[in-house]
DNA sequence: TTGTAGGCGTTATCAA
DNA sequence: TTGATAACGCCTACAA
């Protein structure tokens, strides 16, 4: 049996007017009143329908995130840590998260994201793995709904976003690698629709650039992003008649895989082969051997993103709606450290 | 601007009875006016509001999922197959996802649950890594509130599940390092209150007593069912006088960590140490070596969870309420396959 | 086949 | 300081 408002009010023979506000904290409501609201409220066990308070302040207390990818192929621990920490940071607000998987591009998503957005069911949204042309963007920015992203994309819209200098600390890699002594360098890419793949490739670039090392067409092989994706795309890369003696993924899966088709073939990651990757992930310490990465603030980002989101909802200006982490060059063993 | 039923219906000259009960596919309006109908909502955009229908209805049209942990080390694949199982049936059915994290045991954990169902806000729970005295359970049960579980409770409460056949499986686990001639076989469990780590390791007790080996308290070390838990267990294991030669996980996590540790030593697993795990996602693949395991279908269960789950707030009966499936031996070359 | 009207449980306006 | 009442947007019993 449900507890309304209603209920409660009856049983203290007031208005529901005033539990309402007793239990909402305006300061026109007698002390005692209020304490006998709230005690005999919690009493009974009342919490308020979501439903209720949603129709009639228009306001849904909840965000949404929708995981760039469905099926069962879905483990990079990436998106662990930033379901986590906007879990963590909504919950902090009261706010809730709404999650739900759809593959990118696909007419599911559009639908989804207009359910969202029309029924409003959340109040914002948190836009991830950016594409070039992220309609997602444009779609949220010409509804004028609230949203925040991690990384960007290179449609011109206004919008509140974190986003990583992936391209400095790619260079920081190549010249590590160079300083180790390699010279034929590789690199498992992202969908070129990505935006992080621009960026991480950009650097890897001009870091053979800077150390005057010849670009390869023949080192460059595009991946998926996943572990099996980096191990196909090195397998392909470790067959050619001059195989490259360094590997750079654009993200800890490829690199991972990569090194897996590296075991295969009898190479010592490390040693007869250098491999490096992208996010520093807890599982990147565990790998054998430990992997050289770039590490990013998943955790802490998926956090602030919140925050940012939430005073946009609220009708804030942001300070800073535009923000940059550098992420941190971690040297493991598998770069020979 | 928000598009509401009543801006159609004047649009169209209709009242919004009509428009609702065209839009809903009832037979009771003329083919030719919902045709009208169904044509100029579309055009107009409109989706209904989530807060209206729920609250009219009764009925939230999404079941919700806690994650058993927060802070930043959540980054087991586990979970990502399962919320992504969950949220793709969850959209097949039309019903929303709502995810939050929770550490298990707090007053955060109960306080979230409470406000979950007390407030309507989702019509059924999944639950996961069920605890020896679940008071989840107990709770939804008692709320008479749908949830079900992947995994048992030793409360004696009645609700549908999916459970793994894991001791048996630990059994063949056992029988198959016991057969590669090991005899000293360790064992790093979870924790105590979780009940899946009673079900390994009886299977590992189990396993013991078949194949004539005597049971040892000091192969027995307490993990947390991470990485580094198994990490920091495999480290006093290998520290031991006379170390094991294999070391059961409770989990992957577990196992890749003990691999990290055996790597620290100067060991070679698959050759010097035997190391294997339980769960199966993709990254024990690309470990190095690859992880034998006992694969269980994490992302399919998610899914038929949902459908059970579906079903029960639909009010029906489940045929089959309690599922036991029987996770896979797979064996790779960390047990020198 | 279509329309009227009541109510789901809140919050907010206004009056007492 | 409190209470009556009107929405919020939708669904549905009932009437036309």
């Amino acid at each position: 049996m449900v507890i309304t408002i209603r209920k409660v009010a009856k049983r203290l023979g007031l208005s529901i007017t005033t539990v309402s506000r007793a239990l909402d904290g305006y300061d026109d409501v007698a002390d005692r009143t209020r304490a006998r609201v709230i005690r005999t409220a919690r009493e009974m066990g009342y919490v308020p329908s979501r439903a209720a308070r949603q129709l009639r302040r228009q306001r849904a207390d909840a965000i949404g995130y929708i995981l760039p990818a469905s099926g069962s192929q879905f483990t990079d621990p990436f998106f662990s840590l930033f379901i986590a920490g906007l879990g963590d940071e909504a919950t902090s607000h009261n706010f809730d998260l709404l999650v739900s998987t759809a593959a990118p591009g696909g007419t599911a998503e559009r639908q989804i994201y207009a359910r969202w957005v029309q029924s409003r069911l959340v109040d914002g949204i948190v836009l991830n793995r950016m594409r070039v042309r992220d309609w997602r963007a444009k779609y949220l920015a010409q509804n004028n709904f609230p949203f925040v992203a991690h990384g960007h994309t290179h449609l011109r819209l206004d919008f509140p976003y974190i986003e990583m200098d992936s391209r400095t600390v790619f260079i920081l890699l190549v010249e590590h690698l160079v300083e180790r002594g390699h010279r034929r360098i590789a690199y498992i890419g992202g969908p070129r629709d990505v935006t992080l793949q621009g960026d991480r490739f950009a650097g890897y670039q001009e870091g053979l650039t800077r150390t005057g090392i010849p670009f390869n067409e023949s080192y460059i092989v595009e991946g998926d992003l996943t572990r099996n994706g980096g191990y196909h795309a090195a397998q392909q890369l470790l067959a050619l008649p001059e195989p490259p003696t360094a590997i750079i993924g654009a993200n800890d899966m490829s690199a991972i895989g990569a090194m897996r088709a590296a075991h295969e073939r009898g190479l010592v990651v490390g040693r007869d082969l250098a491999v490096a990757g992208y996010d520093g992930t807890e599982d990147s310490e565990h790998t054998q051997p430990p992997l050289t990465t770039l590490k990013q603030p998943t955790y802490d980002t998926a956090r602030q993103l919140v925050r940012m989101l939430i005073a946009r909802i609220d009708g804030k200006d942001l300070a800073e709606p535009h923000v940059i982490i550098q992420p941190e060059l971690i040297v493991r063993a598998s770069t020979g450290g």
